[in-house]
DNA sequence: TATTGATTCAAACAGTTGTTTGAAATGGCT
DNA sequence: AGCCATTTCAAACAACTGTTTGAATCAATA
């Protein structure tokens, strides 16, 4: 057994990009070792069945994207503001870089979308951190306005613009000019996201200075 | 041919709970035809083949779909702001209600991730109108003080926050304490995500107001 | 009733799927 | 070289897929 077991590799790696691309059920493991190069029986003797193969791929990719894209760092004294804005950029661009080199974050996707196994994990060691970050510049931007519940509500929300960024393409290419559909970068739409939240967070601040306490988004009714 | 034409009927109706349980690939016609209490040959003399039984699914579900939720109109004088509530309130409606009253929903999701030939129809008669009415209610709210590309990236961001609290779901549940969790019903999101809308709007004003012109939304950069 | 056309049915078909098998090849070891 | 465990390979297998077929059934008409 090669320390980098070229074979066994290869079919993690390959694995994961059929998988994202065509989801579990609609990859062949033919076309997987085709395309990895290896022979048909390989899957089974490297790795069991089928399903664990996924696992297995699904796994791999959760770890090395948490290698290739490190939590990041400001000096300090940096404005809240700003640290919103890198996050929201961050994962935007962990979701909208090019397929082959991003079929890691749509094998994740996929997997949140319809959990197996490996869902809670993913969420347990990916998923939650990126969202305390956010929760954490929330608070501090929001200086104990909102209660924790509506803290999460906007957070949930501005990770629900980004995916929806992602998710939405196909429509959104019909919904919008194309000289303007080509300006949705990672950096275009983390501009608009962060900037649109911290009107918001304005917002708030205005009605509180104002008028009486801020609503608590709920009570509301029609 | 009966007017009503039982097989064809309860074909179409069971064709579309079952594509939008299990997707277009894992979804069998044996297990169609079985849970639709019809012969296994049905699909093909009806339809011709499983991806036309698809389709034909796919259109019945947006039509019913348009039946069942009527266009919501309000007297007039309405304000722009409550009109908005009510339309986010009843986009999380139709997400969110349970899957056996919802295939439709889920069926239609599931078409505009992975597009095929209905999707674009799908897209003009059920998406395009929706959305241009969010449009126009934020054009009516903002009055003219940001452009038409950023007026839909914000309405993208609306729609974007609905989506995902049905398709994050899995994740938002392990996220979220239990008690609060069972508090993530339609009308209690409509009024947060109209509530946080309307006080980025509010915090945008504010800034026109004190200082000088809206920022764009994209030249910012980091 | 006999005839006709549409519909249903059980059975079979051809192709693809994941998996297994047993032989062949590989590479390190004494 | 000879031996060993590990890995690769082509071939086959059994189960399942969508689809076709041809006879049986049904409903209405003349």
């Amino acid at each position: 057994m090669n320390e980098f077991d070229d074979t066994k590799h290869r079919l993690l790696e390959t694995a994961g990009m059929v998988f994202a691309e065509k989801g579990y059920r609609a990859a062949t493991v033919r076309e997987i070792c085709q395309r990895a190069g290896v022979n048909l029986a390989a899957v089974n003797y490297h790795f069991g069945d089928k399903q664990r193969l996924y696992i297995e791929s699904v796994k791999r990719a959760h770890f090395c994207r948490g290698q290739q894209i490190p939590r990041p760092e400001w000096p300090a004294g940096t404005p809240a503001e700003t640290k919103l804005r890198d996050v929201i950029g961050a994962v935007l661009a962990r979701m909208l870089s090019a397929p082959d080199q991003a079929w890691q974050g749509q094998l994740m996707l996929r997997e949140l979308q319809h959990p197996t196994a490996a869902c809670m994990e993913l969420v347990r060691d990916y998923m939650r951190p990126q969202f305390e970050l956010i929760m954490a510049l929330l608070r501090e931007l929001l200086s104990e306005q909102v209660d924790e519940n509506r803290l999460r509500l906007i957070a949930f929300g501005i990770v629900g613009q980004c995916l929806h960024f992602r998710l939405g393409r196909p429509v959104m290419s019909l919904l919008t000019p194309p000289e303007e559909y080509r300006r949705y970068q990672p950096d275009y739409l983390a501009d608009h996201i962060a900037d649109w939240t911290l009107a918001a967070i304005e917002g708030l601040r205005a009605r509180a200075d104002h008028g009486g306490p801020v609503a608590t988004g709920s009570g509301g009714g029609r």
